[in-house]
RNA sequence: GGAGACGUCGCAUAGUCCGGUCGAGUGCACCACCCUGCUAAGGUGGAGAACCCGCAAGGGUUCCGAGGGUUCAAAUCCCUCCGUCUCCGCCA
């Protein structure tokens, strides 16, 4: 949730946030309007109480005789009390939905517009050439027995898969250097629950204009979360957090699970775009003044595993309109995929201020010693779909792949991974 | 799945049977000051969260797992839900 105090000073700022985004306009005024009824409900309702509970020490003290009478008359007052409190409760109910539905506010800076209005910060890296045909992931790794795609729509439907063989070490590899990194840096690892019960889903935003793109068990009330981020947002809600020895940093390690609604068609070939993955999570909770020092240092961690994977790479800061509910500002990291002649996403860090800390009551001492909500980051260290870009750029005529170096460690020593007869 | 116990202000607990003197006592931890050569101990005081009004000083409301109800008045009585723990069963 956006601070309710900047719609109440400076409402320009958050219409022009949403004007950026695309976003409705008139849902700050009608914020605004529901949070002048609140507090005007709210302060008739306290002040018929503070009359209540004056009469209830005076009921308490009196005589015997004299309780009857006293209560006769504050039987109005009990009744003013209760539709007084009621009506405080609509109005703080109609204010927070409507305000919860205020996506955060943009950081300067951010280009406005949609998907397609992102603007590119940098492009790292050759992008590969091949004096043959270059085979596109799958192929690649069907020749290395790494991925079944049959087997995995046969057991579970399409955009499940197996990794297998050195698929699945592939995997392990790249999740495993991506916590090296993550530990060199300071991060804590995380194993995380994948299912969470509907107010931590809720508290992250994902229930927002994506909530179709949620697994969603009903039997239980849980949800599977989409990235780790659920969960570690989670971890310390309700909470006050002691930022003073500096921020948490956390790396979350956890299966992924999304819905992929409305992308039917797309990116059908494949293990770019799955109901199911493996995913190195960062998130960091800080103080608001660190977020966006904190949001270039997770950025330059995550180009830093590109490069030691070899990978070639443009950096883009995503469009206002593109952003989740939760994020102020969103950088992608894009990897060059060869064979579908385009960059393609890797990872993903969002700085989202304050506004999950405000959902979920994650607060933190500030200076003059009140609490005040703290700032929360993601980013993406190694996912699954890394196999796609790293499979394709390092291809070889025969069919073989050269194992990046930093890699190498992790799959035993091995420096080229071959084709192998498919079982 | 069956049976039972429990959920109080950072932690640990008292209070709940018998509603008002309980927004709530005590211990530990914490902060400030005092005291003793230092440390430990001891003394005095302070200290929860959220929100509303106010330039401020200050005032007010709410919060005893959550939500309802009864009542002039609920930590305390009633209902529903959530969570934790123990035992039995079941499965690994």
């Amino acid at each position: 949730m956006i601070d309710p105090a900047l719609l109440r000073d400076s409402p320009e700022l958050v219409k022009r946030s949403q004007t950026s985004r695309g976003a409705s306009v008139d849902l700050v005024d009608a914020a605004r309007d529901a949070d002048a009824e609140r507090r005007e409900a709210l302060t008739s309702f306290e002040s018929l109480r503070a009359e209540q509970n004056a009469y209830g020490k005076r009921v308490a003290a009196a005589p015997k005789e004299e309780k009857a009478a006293l209560v006769a008359q504050v039987q109005q007052l009990a009744a003013d009390v209760k539709a007084a409190g009621a009506r405080a409760n609509a109005a703080e109910e109609a204010f927070t939905s409507i305000a919860r539905g205020i996506p955060n506010i943009v950081l300067d800076g951010v280009p406005a517009g949609g998907e397609d209005d992102y603007v590119v910060l940098r492009e790292v890296g050759e992008r590969p050439v091949f004096d043959f045909a270059a085979r596109d992931h799958l192929e690649i790794a069907e020749g290395l027995d790494a991925i079944d795609m049959a087997r995995g729509a046969k057991v579970s439907g399409a955009r499940f898969y197996f990794l297998k063989g050195i698929g699945a070490r592939l995997e392990l590899a790249i999740m495993s250097l991506g916590l090296d990194h993550a530990l060199k840096a300071g991060f804590t690892p995380v194993i995380p629950p994948t299912l969470v019960r509907p107010e931590i889903m809720e508290g992250t935003g994902f229930l927002g204009e994506h909530a179709d793109e949620v697994y969603y068990l009903p039997a239980d009330e849980l949800y599977l979360t989409g990235t780790s981020e659920v969960a570690l947002a989670g971890l310390h809600s309700d909470e006050i957090v002691d930022l003073s020895k500096g921020p948490l940093r956390y790396a979350g390690w956890s299966t992924c699970y999304r819905r992929e609604a409305g992308s039917y068609g797309r990116d059908t070939r494949g293990i770019i775009r799955v109901h199911q993955f493996n995913k190195l999570e960062m998130f960091v909770y800080t103080t608001p003044d660190q977020a966006e020092a904190e949001h270039e240092r997770l950025l330059g961690w995550q180009e830093s595993m590109l490069q030691s994977l070899g990978l070639s790479y443009r950096v883009i800061d995503t469009a206002a309109g593109d952003l989740g509910t939760s994020a102020a500002r969103k950088f992608d990291v894009e990897a060059w995929v060869p064979t579908q002649d385009a960059y393609r996403e890797l990872t993903s860090t969002s700085n989202c201020t304050t506004y999950q800390g405000r959902r979920l009551g994650i607060r933190a001492r500030g200076e003059s010693g009140r609490t005040e909500p703290v700032a929360t980051l993601n980013g993406t260290l190694a996912t699954t779909r890394w196999i796609v870009a790293l499979l394709e750029t390092r291809q070889r005529e025969d069919g073989s792949v050269v194992v990046p170096e930093a890699l190498r460690p992790y799959l035993g020593g091995l420096e080229v991974l071959e084709p192998v007869t498919a079982q």
